[in-house]
DNA sequence: CGGAATCCGCGCGGATACTG
DNA sequence: CAGTATCCGCGCGGATTCCG
């Protein structure tokens, strides 16, 4: 039987408006720099290429798990170069791509938004909470 | 004894910064449109006010739980308005209010730089998975 | 119609230990 | 130094059920 019941075709409905977004440009976008550590990563690069150590030094609070996780995925997306110095002991240095600097002005442009208007939104909330 | 072992110390370092990141207003901007249904939400409001039953329609993947979820999130930090005419049965309609409208210059950047580059990225990523 | 409340799976990410 | 491997808690979000 082709018959479905309503929850089957809201099911359905739903899965391909899941990959309708999953295919979204934008959605991408946001899905990448959205990431705690991806942002942090890419300002750190941003005056200059460093070494894992400076990363992590300058980055305190993320694990080398994720440190290693997002340079890897950044690195497999082209935002950023990784060049190793097969000395002893090993050197690998971390650097932003031509294409992971043109992220710099939308960075730019997000941090602008929130150094104008994330007050505003303090206040709302303060005055949310406490109105009740 | 004020003598902490590296552990120790390591660990409160990263709750400083932790603490650090946390106040950064980028990075709270970063958390609150980063939100899948966040962006969807505020995509969905930009031509106009809508009911909710009208987002949940144009929103099709969204469950109702995260579509209250993020209505009253994004109403808490004033950029949705939320207006209930006390008809039978209930009417609600939500708008973006203006400082919600100024988030919209900000989203047009993000989904241009997606449109521009976000095939280079899936260019790098091919590249890096078939070389292997 | 527009929610609130509850249950629950699963994946993100932190902590720890080990390696070339 | 620059990772890899493993374990595991916890919170996000989907599904379901009930309410004014």
């Amino acid at each position: 039987m082709a018959t479905r019941t309503a929850s089957e075709r809201r099911a359905e409905a739903a899965r391909r408006y899941d990959a309708y977004i999953a295919s979204c440009p934008t959605r991408q976008l946001l899905d990448r720099i959205s990431d705690k550590w991806v942002t942090l990563v890419l300002s750190a690069l941003a005056d200059g290429p460093k070494r894992y150590s400076d990363l992590s030094r300058r980055i305190a609070g993320v694990s080398q798990k994720m440190l290693t996780q997002t340079l890897r995925s950044l690195e497999r997306d082209g935002l950023v170069s990784r060049a190793v110095t097969p000395s002893v002991p090993v050197r690998v240095d971390y650097a932003l791509t031509p294409l992971g600097s043109t992220l710099m002005p939308l960075l730019a442009h997000i941090k602008q938004w929130a150094e104008q208007h994330m007050d505003e939104v303090a206040a709302a909330r303060a005055g949310h909470d406490g109105a009740g």
